[in-house]
DNA sequence: ATATTCACG
DNA sequence: ACGTACGTGAATATG
């Protein structure tokens, strides 16, 4: 009988598992998500069984840093930290292997792959047939040996699939599977975050290698290879040369293979046992280990521990033990080795508790100009949780914690001991992502009367793409690596700890650290400001919109339950009586929320089109836009889209707010990310209440669920018309378009007569619409083919429209090209308020990337000056409602809306104030007006 | 975690 | 030959 040799990538496959069954997830009585734990022993055991492998070894990572991750410090740096639950199964995942008496195999200073190619070529020479069992197409380079093979386990409803040499050279379009790692250097992986070179992909990589065959050759050919091609590869030597040493699995890792060791052995029975009762695999449990086994069964006690390791040994170190038993022990915070930490600069943290050290530390206080301060608190919601303490910091190196104890009557008092702090006007607050602060404070009744810094958004004005958490700031900007709030509550997550059951001690390091740190930052990033010259956006923008922001999070909006459960059946049943006829008239049952499954009904079984678009995946494109062109009106065609839409609404929007709403208060608290969109725009989260349906009429319907705080209120919408066209017009001086905004023309039939050279009432509605869906697309950079596919005609009629444009829009044709220009001189475009937005790919000699950035260059200032526009409208509402001490409130922005929750008697008094503040926020040059538009109604629909 | 789809301005 | 309109957030499937 032949020798099979099977050589799991454990991790890649637990996070395989772990995901697939997610939205069914399987826990446990005692509350265990044990999703990675069964999907594994179901791989693991169908392999067994189907392929009947003689010998078999499980690899794994492991945490320690490989040369990749120190030669390249981008390696895999796009990696989201792994999800608790995920983690916590490793264990368990391990112990089962160990059960079947398998070793698990891993190597500090190597990744698995490594390991498993290691080990396949030594078994191929020792004659063994051997199967790599992983999803990563990277092992296509291990080929090598006749006799190693890869076998991706079933997936996406494909089934299993062994991959041999020649099936990897035709995926790739190669001639040798040793031009694998040649075309990974050449195209990158954004998996690993591998670079590659910039505009190279895979079709141009495999035309490179069947000319030049190796990498090396490409490379060493560049200055022959003509064109932007040759010039991108010339540009790309170095990041290549890194690539493909990244790319490259290491097979001489220090890890020999002994047959005996992986062999295929008799299972540890009670140890099986233990484990399936423990994870409370029922069918698995009997389907591997036969009808005898009840997972109810007490677990078998003292179970031998030195069956654990007998396999293990004779790899030495190579090979992990098992743990002895599932962790229990949580005294340690998993995944992150405390020693490597460094935060021992000298400091001075003290912990200030009675009164008489608060008064102390208040009278301190009171006497510095700018004081930088952070809270600590029991939940990550801001409108859902209770102060455990704050801490303030004047000084590097020196700052106070103050701890908030349970008692919310004491938490009360000592906030009234800092109130004279709070009431000071003249003091510069600074803080990192100040409006959680503030709106934890406001809680409890207190709000900052000084000003507001927040290091968040000078980062954000400073480096817009960038990302800026405390600890990528600290390392960027003070090579420094503070506490991981990680270490005291541990990761995200079900199980994540509590910030008031953590000692005092602890938290006063971490707490102070953070005010220490944050206004270190303040220190670092201040010049910054000035010598980007983003410092007025900064100051007159972003820090004065903190307390605005706060103040909208902390209202709310009301949401009518009853209205949106009576429309969910509405949904529900609609939907469902889509779905069946879709069903029969496909003549099958399937899942049709799934897009693969869709595409296959569509495209194999009814054959709708012999020529459907595939995705990146290969799978059948389903997407609207593809469906609505499939042969004349197929009544299944509309059923599917009615499905998707209902479906979307339903669970997108009314099943999902009600859940949303705040036990307080009784309202829906949206979250603003203020450093987020790279443009200057707000976004909105949990939920997003920046995208309530409006284009259908039974998504429109869902808007009548947002309603007044009570019958004495209404709501008010005001938004601005035609905003991003008003500043096109104004920062290009297009004299007609300029001229048409000014006598108050309704834009798109203006533009239609020009474009068609007619008179304005001679416009038809299908000119107007042509007209409107130019001027958008002009916004974004679009193309003739774009609008062609946009509009439905050709491209020849597309582009004779752009053209004309161009011709009567002459002025908005040269600020096209002046912003690419600018672009391309000075490295980034500007908004009308100074903000920036670099664009590093301008001068790229790649057609695509270089073309996203010259659209961005047209599209950004433009977005960003609406976004600045109407930021600082809502700052002098705001300010303006406060000093007439009106009881309304704004309480919602939609990029170019505000909506506001109104007291019926302040409607007269509040209405012009909206919209002449709207008005004047930001002037336009070239005296181009902007105008908005207030209505009002007992839902938010109604007030539209 | 990744891919696909779709809601908004 | 390639890709083709900007900016977001959220739900779904996936074994």
């Amino acid at each position: 009988m032949s020798k099979k040799l099977f050589l799991l990538d454990a991790m890649a496959l637990i996070y395989r598992a772990y995901y697939a069954l997610i939205r069914s997830p399987r826990i446990t009585s005692k509350g265990k998500n044990t999703n990675a734990q069964f999907g594994f022993t179901n791989t693991l055991y169908d392999l067994i069984n189907k392929e009947k492998p003689t010998h078999l070894a499980v690899c794994f990572d492991t945490h320690a840093p490989t040369e990749r991750h120190t030669d390249f410090s981008e390696y895999k740096a796009n990696r989201q930290e792994a999800p608790e639950d995920l983690l916590e199964s490793i264990p368990d995942i391990q112990r089962i292997i160990k059960g079947f008496n398998i070793p698990c195999v891993e190597l500090d200073g190597y990744e698995a792959d490594d390991v498993i190619g290691t080990l396949a070529w030594q078994a191929a020479d020792a004659g063994y047939e051997v199967y790599m069992v992983t999803p990563d197409k990277d092992y296509g380079q291990l080929l090598i040996h006749p006799n190693v093979f890869i076998y991706k386990p079933p997936y996406m409803g494909n089934k299993e699939e062994i991959l041999d040499a020649q099936k990897v050279c035709d995926k790739w379009g190669i001639s040798r599977v040793q031009q694998v790692v040649d075309i990974l250097g050449l195209m990158g992986d954004a998996v690993d975050n591998i670079p590659g070179i910039a505009g190279v992909g895979e079709k141009t990589a495999a035309k490179l290698l069947k000319e030049y065959d190796t990498l090396e050759n490409v490379l060493a050919n560049a200055a022959s290879i003509k064109g932007s091609l040759g010039e991108k590869i010339r540009n790309g030597i170095e990041a290549a040369t890194i690539s493909k040493k990244l790319a490259t699995i290491i097979t001489d890792v220090p890890v020999q293979f002994h047959e005996e060791d992986f062999k295929l052995k008799e299972w540890n029975r009670p140890e099986l046992e233990e484990s399936f009762t423990e994870l409370e695999f029922k069918s698995l449990g009997k389907r591997i280990l036969g009808d005898s086994f009840n997972a109810f069964q007490t677990a078998p006690q003292g179970v031998q521990t030195d069956l654990f390791g007998n396999v293990v040994d004779t790899l030495q170190n190579t090979v992990k033990k098992a743990p002895a038993a599932a962790a229990e022990d949580d005294s340690e915070v998993t995944g992150l080795s405390a020693d490597k930490n460094i935060h021992n600069t000298p400091h001075q943290y003290e912990l200030v508790e009675t009164d008489e050290q608060i008064i102390g530390l208040v009278k301190q206080l009171l006497s510095e100009p700018e004081i930088c301060f952070d809270t600590e608190t029991n939940n990550l919601d801001a409108n859902d949780c209770e102060l455990v303490g704050m801490s303030f910091s004047c000084k590097p190196g020196v700052a106070y914690y103050i701890p908030c104890p349970a008692s919310q009557d004491r938490t009360k008092a000592i906030l009234q001991l800092l109130s004279p702090l709070f009431n000071k006007t003249d003091v510069l607050w600074i803080g990192q992502n100040v409006k959680y602060d503030m709106l934890v404070l406001k809680w409890y009744n207190v709000e900052l009367k000084g000003n507001i810094y927040d290091t968040m958004l000078a980062h954000y004005v400073v480096e817009p793409e960038g990302r800026r958490s405390m600890d990528l700031l600290s390392a960027q900007y003070l090579q420094y690596e503070p506490v991981h709030i990680e270490e005291l509550i541990g990761k995200k997550g079900k199980s994540q700890g509590n910030m008031r059951d953590v000692p005092v001690e602890k938290v006063k390091e971490y707490a102070a650290e953070d005010a220490d740190i944050t206004l270190q930052l303040k220190h670092a990033l201040h010049p910054q400001l000035k010598l980007k010259a983003v410092d007025d956006v900064f100051s007159k923008v972003e820090n004065p919109l903190v307390k605005v922001l706060t103040d909208m999070e902390f209202e709310g909006v009301r949401v009518d339950i009853n209205f949106l459960q009576e429309y969910s059946r509405e949904l529900e049943k609609d939907a469902a009586a889509c779905e069946s006829r879709v069903y029969e008239q496909a003549g099958v049952k399937f899942n049709l929320a799934s897009p693969k499954q869709l595409g296959e009904v569509l495209f194999e079984k009814l054959q709708l089109d012999p020529k459907a678009k595939k995705t990146k995946t290969g799978q059948y494109a389903t997407g609207e836009d593809v469906l609505m062109k499939l042969s004349n009106n197929n009544p299944i065609v509309e059923d599917i889209l009615t499905f998707r839409e209902l479906t979307k609404l339903k669970s997108t929007y009314v099943d999902a707010l009600p859940q949303m709403i705040n036990r307080k208060t009784g309202r829906v608290h949206t979250s603003y990310a203020q450093a987020v969109a790279v443009t200057g725009r707000l976004s909105s989260n949990n939920p997003n209440l920046q995208n309530i349906p409006i284009r259908t009429d039974r998504g429109r319907e869902i808007r009548k669920a947002f309603v007044p705080r009570d019958a004495e209120h209404l709501l008010i919408s005001a938004d601005y018309s035609q905003i991003e066209l008003r500043i096109v017009a104004a920062i290009s001086g297009d004299p007609n378009m300029c001229e048409a905004f000014k006598l108050g023309k309704d834009i798109h039939t203006a533009t239609a007569a020009k474009v068609y050279g007619i008179a304005e009432e001679e416009v038809t509605k299908e000119q107007r619409y042509k007209a409107k869906s130019v001027n958008f697309g002009i916004i974004y950079g679009q193309g003739a083919f774009g609008l062609a596919d946009n509009l439905g005609i050709s491209r020849t009629e597309a582009k004779t429209i752009i053209d004309n444009y161009k011709k009567e829009f002459s002025g908005i044709n040269k600020y096209m090209d002046d912003m690419i220009n600018f672009a391309k001189e000075h490295g980034y475009v500007q908004t009308l308020m100074g903000r920036k937005r670099w664009l590093k790919d301008i001068n790229s000699a790649n057609f695509t990337v270089r073309g996203f950035a010259e659209r961005n260059a047209i599209n950004s200032p433009i977005q960003g000056t609406a976004a600045d526009m109407i930021k600082m409208a809502m700052i002098r509402i705001h300010e303006a409602m406060k000093k007439e001490n009106l009881r309304s409130r704004m309480i919602l922005q939609v990029h170019d809306e505000l909506v506001f929750d109104v007291h019926q008697s302040e409607l007269d008094t509040l209405k012009p104030l909206i919209l002449e503040n709207m008005k004047i926020a930001l002037p336009l040059p070239n005296e181009v007006p902007v105008e908005a538009e207030l209505g009002s109604g007992i839902n938010w629909l109604e007030a539209h």
